[in-house]
DNA sequence: TATTGTTATACTCTATAACTATA
DNA sequence: TATAGTTATAGAGTATAACAATA
């Protein structure tokens, strides 16, 4: 395919000029692109066995506040309640979180993690780091730092 | 809600400590809740009338490359090609792209902008580009320039 | 055999709306 | 009235697999 000059169009970055890309100047168009390229690897890396990516967020969110409510943890990783429901019930039926009862507030549910929930969690946290040290090793430390804090600033534009 | 003590469990930057966020650490939990904060306010700025990112991003293909294929379009834009099929249906309905037949293979199909997918295109270009201007207004330019070059960076890991 | 366009299909992720029981 | 959890449902977005025509 590569060396063909059949084609009858022009495609970017082979005929010469053309540098034009009105996509590329689009950090939303950048941000997706990227966005599904770590994912896919990330898929790829922990698909498997490993959690799904909102599945470890949320037994992230119980091990690290424990007895935290279900809308909390939603509030917290910008989701909908309705969506956490069957990721509790998921994360309940593994043995990892149980729901307790709220003394004061029959309405709600604590979250607490089982000493199962913990380990996962932090078998999880491992894989999911090798991944990233992997997909991420031709990026200096600095390079990322600045990327989170930079991603971290467009989160913030939203969050008022 | 702010102010309360009565809850019992921790949360983030809320009582002193406890600053210690595990998701926070990863950069695909951040690309995730940037692209997401993203994607809603340019749903919310261009979702009425204008055209949804992945046609979008066809059009802007078929401007400019004209002749282009849709399997190269599916190629440059990183998805399959029969998700192509709708989004050129979609966009020859409006008239903005034809498909003419191309001399030497049958197979393929050269797609070509019409004046009013020109003209689209650019009052398209226009409206995303004033979204991203409100949204990032925070930002300077040599923060957005890093931050696109960075999610660059990141797309070539997967195509390197 | 490989590729283009196409269709049919199914899956993932997530939001919306409505309900209940509490507060 | 407002909130927590829940259910049912629907939609967007996209992938997979197969097919016909053509190379």
């Amino acid at each position: 395919m590569s060396g063909r000059s059949t084609k009858t169009h022009t495609e970017p970055g082979h005929d010469g000029v053309d540098e034009t890309p009105a996509l590329e100047g689009f950090v939303g168009y950048n941000l997706k692109r990227a966005y599904v390229a770590v994912n896919e690897d990330f898929k790829k890396a922990i698909g498997q066995d490993g959690p799904p990516p909102r599945v470890f967020s949320a037994l992230s969110m119980v091990v690290q506040y424990p007895n935290i409510t279900q809308s909390a943890v939603a509030r917290l990783l910008g989701i909908e309640r309705s969506g956490l429901v069957a990721m509790i019930d998921h994360l309940e039926a593994l043995g990892h979180v149980v729901r307790a009862s709220v003394p004061g507030d029959r309405r709600s549910q604590a979250l607490v993690p089982t000493q199962t929930g913990r380990d996962a969690f932090l078998e999880a946290q491992k894989s999911i780091r090798a991944h990233e040290d992997r997909f991420f090793a031709d990026f200096t430390q600095d390079e990322k730092d600045t990327l989170m804090a930079l991603l971290r600033k467009v989160r913030a534009v939203e969050e008022g």
